[in-house]
DNA sequence: GAGTTGACTAATTGATGAATCACTAACCTG
DNA sequence: CAGGTTAGTGATTCATCAATTAGTCAACTC
């Protein structure tokens, strides 16, 4: 592990958090490059040492917060007990949305761009969230499981919406 | 009314449904004034002399979509019988999904962009069908309408992303 | 310690966009 | 029909952005 390498590895990690945070600010389309660098305390250009485009870093940023959701999500079906399954799930996205604002509203900007790359990696993690919760609810005995987890989901969808707008109204947990 | 003053109403409407489908379709901030003003027909200068700007422009169109969420679901609680109020009101929103589709994906661009005025818009519109939805509930009887509000509301939200994101699977209604 | 490699940036490019300006043509009114 | 008003546009402005190029400098290699 030289110098060098523990560098680069750095700097692209810098620069995926500083994206995440520009973008969801400022809006995916609306933001630039120049402010992710900045963010990131690196020149602009040197971006493109990383990402080939804009649009490459905004799938791995939506792939860093998708994976954060699923492994949260994962750690809790692998050790709640089916009594407290939901209830932990849902205590578990608590804090995603408390911690990692950011990654959600970029996520909730994603899923109205109609770019089938985006469109692609947006279905790949919500479908898998849905697996993984729906299997969970089998395992663990929850009656209609499929309906609990549409339930769980639409819930999660409007916490969203109600973090993104700050009305505490609509926030029922 | 003179010939005038009709064309000059027109064009604004015009306007406004140009910039529902580019929006929708490009996204607010990569959208151009061009674009919409191809869309409606009338060259990009002269947008300008209806809106002042491109956001007074989309707060006009989140107006109209609001409204038109609001006008349908207000008919829907002035007709509907206690017990069918609830399937009613779904129908009424799947209706717009269908009709409407891109006044929705407005609206959920519209829920992630942090900009006073445009957050001002949102939580106004939401708001008012909350309201609407819980002093219908409560007027017909319904137990825990408090509850029964969100989830109808969380429902709502769960097929717009289905919608945004051709997700069937999401889709529970 | 000459030469190579890797980290990083300044300067530039070629497009593009919101908004303004200056204008024409049609219409309407007295 | 003269003077004023409304509908509408071409051309321009000034700013901005993603991406490229060409390069600097420090560190490692042998």
């Amino acid at each position: 592990m030289t110098k060098f390498e523990t560098k680069s590895v750095n700097r692209k990690s810098d620069i995926i958090s500083a994206a995440i945070e520009v973008f969801a600010e400022t809006g995916y389309f609306r933001a630039t490059t120049a402010q992710v660098a900045e963010r990131a305390k690196i020149s602009q250009p040197y971006i493109f040492r990383f990402f080939s485009t804009k649009e490459a870093l905004l799938l791995t940023a939506l792939e860093v917060s998708w994976t954060r959701v699923i492994d949260s999500f994962r750690k809790v079906v692998e050790s709640a007990s089916p009594e407290q399954l939901e209830t932990e799930l849902i205590q578990a996205y608590v804090v995603i949305l408390e911690s990692y604002r950011n990654e959600v509203l970029l996520q909730m900007q994603a899923q109205t761009i109609q770019e089938e790359s985006i469109r692609e990696a947006m279905r790949g993690g919500f479908g898998e969230v849905r697996h993984m919760v729906l299997d969970a609810f089998r395992s663990a005995g929850i009656p209609n499981a499929e309906e609990r987890t549409m339930l769980f989901l639409a819930r999660g969808m409007l916490c969203n919406i109600s973090a993104a707008l700050a009305m505490p109204e609509l926030m029922g947990i």
